[in-house]
DNA sequence: GCGAAAAATTAGAGCGCTCTAATTTCCGAT
DNA sequence: ATCGGAAATTAGAGCGCTCTAATTTTTCGC
């Protein structure tokens, strides 16, 4: 398992182990004579590069790490594309790591990144301490995705929740709902704001009486359950606002599970817009968060802090929009009784 | 940016370099005293280890790199958790990779975690050459896993594809389908396989009049469009059975958009049974595969080579169960017209 | 054909750690 | 006190590469 070293490809050139770096590293001012001796000889020998000993001694690893908070959740896996995207092109590569939707489970990754001496990581819908990402920030480049931070010294970029959840509770009012309720996302990111975009919208609209919030955790079995406790309620909602699409997907189950119809009985509107809600079988009506968008403008981030372009903190904050699908229709006066 | 390395930690603990080594790998042979001495200054100066330099030093790096062939794929991450579990057990850490569904985003990935030096990658569902696969495994240690393979090199695990699609066909025919088509993986993972296991389950049945394959890619939009093929076909399938669940649901779609009603106009079969087929919107009949079991057995396959406990080469393949659910139904008279 | 500048190549000192071999310290037994 | 072996600690030589400074070779104007 022992690999061929620059030594050795150095050797079977006839060059200096130097030059065999220069050749590794593109560099100009090489002749093309042995350019060629050096690639050839590598090649010969199977070289490859150790990225060890070269980060080791260049202190950068051209990598970025991505830490996701739950691989299984479609609106992570979707920003991936976007961090993807935009590091092929700026020559870097991506390695992701996944915080199975525990706080320390991220703080591990992000440990092991840091070990790994990336130059930047990007955390997507991280739930760990804002403490631990500014804690790493002292190490590497940070940025966080899909999660509001003010922070003085970490960027951030997302979506403005409140404000999707507004669009949400608007939309649903201006079909006739009144009893809408919400299926939250716990403590994971972007929660608190749509939780607080919700008792706002249904406060402006004269409807605080009708706040109804029920505990989820951006699964599609948390959202079963809390759909679950709202069907159970003296008087069940005629809408339901879910903090994302894996819960609203979860809560459409239980509904049809209790022999009602969506959008007929009660209309469900998500969050995140993932593949998911696209499937025409779900068809779900649900908040658009621009997930390519957001994974590239957080890789932008790090490269500029990386050229130094840079210092002080930015907070990107996106517009979101709704999308209106199947699961969303006019009250109906049999619904309201 | 620098950060604190051991030398520092050693000079303001009062001991050697190496004694600080000694504590960082949790070394017996250590006072008690010193060693507090060391963890205090570790502490104090917020020393973290460099991955780099000990994993070039030690030729270890204590991490197992996974190629996912396309993390989009609900299939792909739900192996993950298995590799997850199985790794944290033995100390392992896991660095993902996504191939992007293309055979050379695979390779790129495999070769950016031999170049990380990992002690062992899986592939999961992996499209690129075996040959790419056995010239990394002259590095490290590779396993492919949901992929057949009958290499005297590399360890495998999967499922019996042939199985598994025949277990789907027996099913149908069972319920009185005989037009049943397929809607294959096109080049993916054990597409081959499940499109054999169809075929010769349809000829069995005396129903190799009745084959008909349409094109897919075990994408949502790849059953989509395969559907729409099957569909405007002179005597349309009673029955279809698609490759994997993601390309199930893409068929679901177009038959829905279709006018037609799912299973009672035609019944579909998917294959995995990832999470996406038991939502109970969904509730697609499929054939299950133990993603957690294919995960840990993967890691498990590693860590027996990385110990020297064996180096022929394993190839271990699971019994695939069929889980029935709403999408397939018993063919009615009206169907078969 | 000569000297100076430009281009190409190389020597060598790290990067931060591990690990073997050597050294020092500690202890109980004599 | 003294000795021997076990326990604890340390010196120092790498691991495979990068990068600055120095050296050698080439190029070109006159």
């Amino acid at each position: 398992m022992s690999q061929p070293t620059m030594q050795q490809v150095a050797e079977r050139a006839g060059v200096s182990l130097a030059l065999v770096s220069l050749v590794m590293r593109q560099a100009p001012n090489v002749s093309d004579y042995r350019r060629q001796l050096v690639l050839d000889a590598a090649e010969h020998l199977g070289y490859r590069p150790n990225v060890l000993a070269r980060n080791l001694a260049s202190r950068r690893t051209n990598t970025i790490g991505v830490v996701l908070n739950d691989i299984h959740n479609p609106f992570f896996a979707e920003i991936i594309d976007g961090i993807q995207a935009a590091s092929d092109e700026a020559g870097y590569r991506v390695l992701i790591g996944n915080g199975k939707r525990s706080p320390s489970g991220e703080a591990e990754m992000v440990e092991t990144f840091l070990q790994f001496r990336v130059d930047g990581i990007i955390t997507a819908g991280a739930t760990m301490p804002m403490s631990t990402i500014e804690a790493a920030s002292e190490s590497t480049k940070m940025v966080v995705v899909g999660r509001s931070s003010r922070s003085q010294v970490i960027d951030s970029v997302n979506t403005d929740d409140v404000t999707g959840a507004r669009l949400a509770v608007d939309y649903l009012v201006e079909l006739g709902h009144r009893r809408i309720a919400h299926i939250d996302g716990g403590t994971g990111a972007g929660a608190e704001a749509r939780r607080r975009g919700y008792s706002q919208a249904m406060t402006d609209h004269g409807l605080s009486a009708e706040i109804v919030t029920a505990g989820g955790d951006f699964t599609e079995s948390g959202g079963y359950h809390a759909a679950s406790e709202l069907l159970n309620q003296s008087s069940r909602p005629t809408a339901i606002f879910a903090a994302n699409d894996l819960s609203a997907a979860g809560a459409l189950d239980r509904i049809e599970d209790a022999g009602l119809a969506v959008p007929d009985d009660v209309s469900i509107v998500g969050y995140d817009n993932t593949a998911l809600a696209a499937m025409q079988h779900l068809s779900l009506t649900t908040v658009n968060q621009p997930r390519d968008e957001l994974g590239r403008l957080a890789v932008g981030f790090i490269l500029e802090r990386l050229r130094d372009e840079r210092t002080d903190s930015v907070h990107h904050m996106i517009a979101p929009t709704l999308v209106k699908r199947k699961t969303s229709s006019r009250l109906t006066a049999g619904e309201s009784t």
